[in-house]
DNA sequence: CACCCCCCAGGTATAAATACCTAATACAAA
DNA sequence: TTTGTATTAGGTATTTATACCTGGGGGGTG
């Protein structure tokens, strides 16, 4: 089966990085490197003009940073594979270019053919994060994420459900309309939840929500 | 290079699955399944006495689940890689596995070639999740991760005291009499900071708490 | 069967929150 | 100086939430 060559688009404010990197990809067969940008700035307007299937950037770059590009580059040209190719193995950084868009992130230390094979993943829409970011990555999660409490086996699915509905600004009449009960059912079921979570009003419902995992950040 | 081949375990409590697994590694030509268990007593036992290079392990099995046997392996054979083949991509077996000490996580749905991909790369020690369960982890890190908000600047001080109260469970009158100020003030900045913040009522203050970090999970 | 728990729903009453107003003070920036 | 914003505070009215009470129906279990 023939497979038309990965076209990739290069970002970063080193052009001596540009270079080294430029060279290493043109010796990998299906990967077809069509432009060069220093800067955020020209990174989206590159993009914008010649649609590359794969975009390798640094993170800190003039003018405007690697993740206000893969931003913007994500709302504009949701289809491009966004790879980011940095120094540092941050928390923060990782997590804001996963936010901006990005499908793939690959520490500069990493081989040529940790490289070849992000773009490889990435242009198939997979993401691909290198061994130390995967492993940032699930310490992220292993720090952040509370298992939800057994106190969340207390809650019946339809008490659970209530739960949500308060999270989002439902008021009980609102809440027993969607789910065709009666405003007094409601009300029964939210102070049961009260008198099971030790709140004294619908702001001990919710905080006790975020808190134990019944519903989320995002 | 002679690459010694990789020695696998399988442990499910299907004894059908276990075959079709055995039958397909069987195929793949450094691998090599030296033995399998339908419980995680039996995998652990095995495990013990014939070290494995990889698991493959369900998460649900009779007498000790996948996740309890990961962890007694992972603190008494540390070097074994032990991926997870399961059918569902649920958010919290995935965060267990993990917590549990799971190198990989491939659903049961994958192909040959992933299961392969996943045995190779989890041999080299590197972390290895399948499309879906990445997906899954990066919007499990999303979903929880705050980012230092920005919205946070938007607040002023005073603002910020009232909605941590909130947060607590006081009513405006509580906060007024505990900041010596009149309960209508409270009211006021209650009322401008739901405008700032586009809620409905106090539910949507708190939640946005939660959520741009103005108050806390743990 | 009796018992318990969940879900449902109603009454009555008070407290709290919210939606509209208005307006004085203070302090910093344009 | 003027402008703006934060903070303070009040009035009036309606809607919600909460605290007490009551009861029925269904499903599972000892």
């Amino acid at each position: 089966m023939f497979k038309r060559s990965i076209r990739v688009m290069i970002a970063d404010d080193h052009h001596l990085f540009r270079n080294g990197l430029h060279d290493l990809l043109d010796q990998i067969r299906n990967i077809q490197v069509i432009g060069e940008a220093d800067n955020g700035q020209e990174l989206v307007r590159r993009t914008m003009e010649t649609s590359p299937d794969i975009i390798l950037t640094d993170i800190h770059m003039p003018l405007m940073d690697g993740i206000a590009a893969t931003r913007e580059i994500a709302r504009r040209k949701p289809d491009t594979g966004i790879i980011v190719l940095t120094a540092f193995n941050k928390e923060e950084p990782i997590l804001r270019m996963l936010d901006a868009g990005a499908l793939g992130y690959v520490l500069k230390s990493a081989d040529n053919e940790e490289i070849a094979e992000a773009i490889q993943t990435v242009s198939q829409r997979k993401p691909y994060f290198c061994r130390e970011v995967t492993e940032k990555l699930t310490e992220i999660v292993s720090k952040n994420y509370q298992l939800p409490p057994d106190a969340d086996l207390c809650f019946s699915e339809r008490e659970k459900e209530i739960i949500r509905l308060i999270c989002r600004e439902f008021t009980s009449k609102e809440i027993a309309y969607s789910l065709n009960l009666s405003k007094r059912t409601v009300e029964g079921h939210r102070t049961r939840i009260m008198d099971k979570v030790g709140a004294k009003s619908i702001a001990g419902i919710i905080t006790y929500a975020f808190r134990s995992g019944i519903c989320y950040r995002k």
